[in-house]
DNA sequence: TTGTACGCGTTATCAC
DNA sequence: GTGATAACGCGTACAA
């Protein structure tokens, strides 16, 4: 069964291939309503699909988009996935997805890929800093891309991202107004630029009100559940502390496990407050209170952004808002 | 900056186009050496990509295969969409996301654009029993495909799912050696296969003792957290049982609220046994004893299928076993 | 062992 | 308003 071609079209409708082109191509000036209808009704009939690879060789356009993610099944990134993909697909673009794992290499070598493929752009998060390779690669490959999440705040390219900083003092504002004195932070890694924005949110608010944050009280949690279960139980065992802001949701899942092993219970022991809001958090007993990142409209938007730059040859830098969400699992002292 | 072409490659290596397609495609037979090297070097130097829409033009593959699933954010098809992206890479194929939304129209226009793309074959998770609009796609477009988790269970295609009645089973004898006789099941609803065969294979276990699992603690949980929890809840008002199997960890999620909110203690109280093993249920407290599918090489494995089929015209239909992971939710009365 | 020339299915340019 | 026809960049039969 072979594919029908724009010739049999043509031929069935009793015009030329121009004509049909022309009818695919929504050109309406210049083409009587008749033959027009006549045409689109053969490519009905016979259920005519164009070859997309005879138009993508003269119109050099794929229609496709490449999403690249450290991993999908980090519970953000789905969200930020499907947000991309719904706001793509409503502009008549596809979205391959690439797993990076936070390998550089590897990372370097979809955007090759994607480059190859000849995708139209790209929605990149990548990790903090991008990689000379990335960098290169991206510049190299000159295939537009809007950087998301991660690695975009140089403010050198198009990006999205949420405003860390405001979202890291959110947090502290609320533990300081709920009364803890005594609070520790759980960071992500000391060298990403995510985690060391909302430590200094943090900061910023226990500042003004004269609070300090020893070292001591700042735990590498490695933004996952395990590291942040172990370390913050060591941390809970010794220290004596009555909030703690985990600069993600995942190490939120960490320090419950940790204060449920210590008898501690949440939010009457323990105050706990989060970052991102994933979904997932809705299973966790107390409710996480947490700071919100719109993450299904970042993705939204960065698909938005990339089209109006491939399109448009727009250019825009995004900054989202943070909010608090507050559930059960903070308390006033 | 115009994309090179093999023209130009050619002509930099001073041999012809046909020469150069001839290194590009590996055809090692006839070809000396020092063109081959020749040729190759340029090739890098220049960083020369071969136009994909050129090559598809003549040998109609596209090296893209189309993934529909209904939903990425359910944190079941992250797992899966990984386990088939790593699969598929790994033979040069790359993959189109496509959520479906659960919704046969939006499935089968998806279906009909990734044919549209000349993807050369679909990953298909899709409604329980295949709607006649998505049939008729599958079977008109004549583009490979593989069913995967769901839809697939008629015999009829290249599938690949789990053995839900073990599963079930697995589940029912679990609760049975832990000495629990008053049991109920929630289940996803009352006309999902994968729903129904998993409380088949649970209510087989009960027969075997000669247990009955009467038709009110028989409860609709609809898959998911939400309506879970609502269902428990009341249920847990009324009735009296140990011990809840819920044909997935989401709904477990909502009987953990639910038990919470009753005060009653898991697993002291209550034992509960869900049904995927996502990595979501590490993060519930206690961690959640669940049916285990390997849902990620369930992935791989139904990317595999689907490339073999496509390259080599095999077919199969594939089961997974299932196997049970006892964690900290179940107990012996 | 290597090169020539045609065709893949479109769109775009230019006649008519 | 509509129809020829030349690209687009590659693979391949066939010729050399």
């Amino acid at each position: 069964m072979k594919r029908l071609t724009i010739k049999d079209i043509a031929a069935k409708s009793g015009v030329s291939i121009s004509t049909v082109s022309r009818v695919l191509n929504r050109k309406e000036e210049g083409m009587s309503q008749e033959t027009r209808e006549k045409v689109l009704q053969v490519i009905e009939e016979l259920n005519y699909q164009p070859n997309l690879f005879a138009r993508g060789l003269i119109t050099k356009q794929s229609k496709l988009l490449g999403l690249v993610v450290p991993n999908i099944q980090n519970p953000f990134f789905p969200e930020l996935c499907r947000g991309a993909e719904d706001e793509a697909n409503r502009h008549q673009y596809s979205l391959i997805i690439c797993n990076s794992d936070d390998n550089a290499a590897k990372e370097e070598s979809y955007l090759r890929l994607l480059n190859e493929k000849q995708v139209d752009g790209i929605l990149l998060s990548s990790g903090d800093n991008l990689s000379v390779l990335t960098e290169k690669q991206l510049e190299y490959g000159n295939t537009p891309f809007v950087l998301m999440d991660r690695g975009g705040n140089s403010g050198k390219y198009n990006s999205i991202f949420v405003d860390n900083e405001k979202g890291g003092y959110l947090a502290g504002r609320h533990l300081i107004e709920l009364g803890h004195r005594k609070v520790a932070c759980i960071i992500g890694s000391k060298n990403l630029r995510n985690s060391n924005e909302r430590l200094a949110g943090f900061r910023r608010a226990m500042m003004e009100v004269g609070m300090e944050l020893p070292d001591d009280h700042i735990i590498n949690g490695e933004f996952h559940i395990e590291p942040a279960y172990k370390q913050s139980k060591e941390f809970l065992e010794n220290k004596n502390v009555t909030a703690i802001f985990t600069c993600n949701d995942l190490m939120a899942c960490g320090v419950y496990q940790a204060a449920s092993e210590l008898g501690m219970k949440i939010p009457d022991d323990l105050s706990i407050i989060g970052f991102d809001d994933i979904p997932l958090v809705s299973a966790l007993i107390p409710k996480l209170t947490t700071i919100r990142q719109d993450i299904y409209n970042m993705g939204r938007r960065a698909a938005k952004m990339l089209i109006d730059h491939i399109e448009k040859g727009e250019n825009d830098i995004v900054i989202f808002e943070p909010s608090i969400i507050v559930r059960g699992s903070t308390k006033a002292i």
